[in-house]
DNA sequence: CTGGGGAAGGGGCCC
DNA sequence: AGGGCCCCTTCCCCA
């Protein structure tokens, strides 16, 4: 993900996947009485139930409301499968830091000190430095170590290795741990309101972004773009090696990946 | 198999 | 600093 710089990835970070199929163990919990496919109109107009604060996790013990039927559940079930991460299986942990605007909790926000040379990690700046000796015994002085050894902060998850190089992106990642927003209508939960309320709109079939040469609308900006590229005669996203193009960069993977271009 | 649509995740930017 | 929006990207499903 080229727009990712902030974010070291030390693994392959697979997207989760909320697809329906994936989500058959949730579609239980959902309330016969509540209709998925349509919001009663006063709902519409602030169908949001986003809680940044504490509101339905306030305690170590608080369980979901009614409206979000969706229980934490097993790493390997769950929408997020945290099963890498070491914190995930406890229970209490899903519910603590990382609302919007509550400041985190130092438990959740660690400034670490990373060695450059090993795994070690170390909480003061003064403590990696001395750590790092260990590596060049015979080049005691800190000024005479290699530059790349100099030490930057990180902020680390402490639902997950990820790391970040400020406050503010570790907070919004953080949120696709704790999921405060949640659709009042089958309880899923999402990161952040635009996002439930562009998912709301599965519920209502609200499509405000239309396109002007077909008039076929679309619930998302995005994708309403993607559309667009199909009416274009030379779309955006070319193959290097046929001059092909494609109105979608999966699509022109997919093209490549299927041997069009064959590594030279 | 390919192209297109639907849904969603996430970082950056702006206010 | 935080929220909202923009934009890009990815995955899945279906025709």
């Amino acid at each position: 993900m080229p727009r990712s710089f902030l974010v070291k990835k030390y693994f392959s970070n697979k997207k989760p996947c909320y697809r329906e199929s994936h989500l058959e163990s949730q579609r239980a919990f959902v309330p016969e009485s509540l209709p998925r496919a349509e919001l009663p109109a006063e709902n519409n107009s602030s169908p949001l139930t986003c809680y940044p604060d504490s509101q339905f996790f306030s305690g170590s013990d608080a369980l979901p409301s009614p409206l979000s039927p969706i229980t934490p559940v097993s790493p390997s079930s769950s929408p997020l499968d945290l099963s890498s991460s070491p914190s995930s299986s406890s229970s209490e942990e899903e519910e603590d830091g990382g609302r919007s605007s509550d400041p985190p909790s130092p438990d959740i926000i660690q400034h670490v000190y990373h060695c450059l040379h090993c795994s070690n990690s170390y909480g003061s700046l003064s403590a990696l430095s001395h750590h790092q000796l260990s590596h060049f015994p015979q080049t005691p002085r800190a000024s005479s170590l290699p530059a790349e050894v100099s030490a930057r902060p990180a902020f680390h998850c402490k639902h997950c290795p990820k790391e970040y190089t400020s406050l503010g992106a570790l907070k919004m990642h953080i949120r696709s741990h704790t999921l405060p927003c949640v659709c009042p209508t089958c309880g899923k939960a999402f990161s952040r309101p635009w996002l439930l309320r562009g998912h709301i709109r599965t519920h209502t079939g609200e499509r405000p972004f239309a396109c002007q040469l077909c008039n076929r609308a679309f619930a998302d900006r995005s994708n309403l773009r993607a559309h667009l590229q199909t009416h274009s005669e030379v779309k955006k996203y070319q193959c290097g090696s046929c001059a092909r193009t494609f109105s979608r960069m999966s699509l022109l993977h997919k093209h490549n990946a299927s041997g069009c271009c064959p590594p030279s």
